[in-house]
DNA sequence: CATCGGCTGGGGTGAACACCCCATGGTCGT
DNA sequence: ACGACCATGGGGTGTTCACCCCAGCCGATG
């Protein structure tokens, strides 16, 4: 029997430690690696293949959403299944749009998780109860797709909210660069766009901008250790 | 040999259930109970008088300071061992006077968090690394043991947090000189010892501080993402 | 096929900032 | 009365940033 291959990516070493030793109890289900970010997740998830990515969304350096966005254009296969601690709005709808296969609270027991694993592995989709509510009422047509509401010209592409997230942590240009593996002029102008179409011009109104979207939270832990 | 008797207190039952696994292959930590909430964490922990509780700050119907507080005043033997996502000076200051034995990051590993249950279970103090650098700001006489004077030390002063504010708002030293009335050069000076007293050295994270210590909002309404 | 947008770069300039030195008053509490 | 802390300043130096110019490559879209 093949067994589930599956990725952890959460940051709270103490919870992801937990998680991986409910998975293991269950013959069917192979926890094949963790990573404690949204960009170590990606680059896992290429090489390890899993079958399943268990996402968290809130996480430093690439948040769960935009990893997930990432991991499904480089992997259609591999199935991604959202677990945060919190339902907003916000989250919800994005998840969707991101191309997550599933969509779980926290709240929801161990038990409900591997059987949500199994069920997206399968191909199929699986969000809490609360969580399929709240999808009917911001989208009964259930299809998706309502990027044409949103005006396209102002609205961020996938990398530059991936720097207006390292922007929002701290970061400088240069460390910005090193950690994307791309030039600080091309950073700076991504920055640059960034400004004029949140049409915000300091950092610090960045950096308000992403924790009220939701692209980081207003107590990011940088420093570890 | 007598176990030392647990109890959980967190409301993500993935979670809960992950740290209850990975205590119980500790010999010599028992888990009696586990509680969803905060109120249910102190009449379950007058039913059980457990030795440590571990507990989330953020659970509904009472938090985990708010239920801190309650149980020490009803049970003094009983240690209590904060288990937070973040390590916000809000919370770090007052788990203190709410008479945490204790004040753990969700990035700690699990060994460290079972090194931590021992400890405040022989009725020492621990905190996260990263927490005692924060507490030895905030109060400098709490990082050493059992000191329980409080004094201001390095406590930011009302100009200082007017500067912060500005800062956040996003004005620059020109402007927030004007603002005041003063000159730049001082404002930068307050600047300096902002960031040296918060140990924050960017703009970005003086803006994550200020909406975390509720010293502004971040108000902006957004549909991104 | 051609166009458009996104991502990637380089140059350059002036402003702003981080971080060090220094000093002068004022107000506390010991 | 003395040190401490605070607020107010000046000088200087090196780094970073905001904002303009320029361009090539690629993928999607028409």
């Amino acid at each position: 029997m093949k067994r589930i291959t599956v990725l952890l990516a959460e940051d709270h070493t103490v919870v992801r430690e937990g998680l991986r030793r409910m998975l293991e109890l269950e013959d069917d289900l192979e926890v094949v690696g963790e990573a404690q970010d949204g960009r170590q997740a990606v680059a896992l998830a290429r090489k390890l293949r899993p079958d399943v990515v268990l996402m968290d969304i809130a996480m430093p350096r690439l948040n769960g959403l935009e990893a997930t966005r990432q991991l499904r254009k480089a992997l259609p296969p591999t199935k991604v299944l959202i677990l945060s601690a919190h339902s907003d709005d916000a989250y919800v709808e994005s998840a969707a749009d991101c191309g997550a296969a599933g969509f779980l609270l926290k709240q929801t027991s161990a038990h409900e998780v591997c059987r949500a694993i199994r069920e997206v592995d399968k191909g199929k989709r699986f969000f809490s109860p609360s969580i399929s509510r709240r999808l009917k009422r911001l989208n009964p047509s259930l299809a998706g797709r309502r990027g044409a509401l949103r005006k396209k010209a102002d609205r961020l592409t996938s990398r530059e909210i991936e720097v207006l997230q390292l922007i929002a942590e701290g970061k400088a240009n240069k460390q910005t660069a090193a950690e994307l593996g791309i030039g600080i002029k091309t950073v700076e102008k991504h920055r640059e766009h960034l400004m004029h179409k949140l049409d915000i011009h300091d950092t610090a109104g960045l950096t308000r901008y992403a924790v009220s979207a939701g692209i980081i939270e207003s107590s990011v832990q940088v420093t570890i250790l």
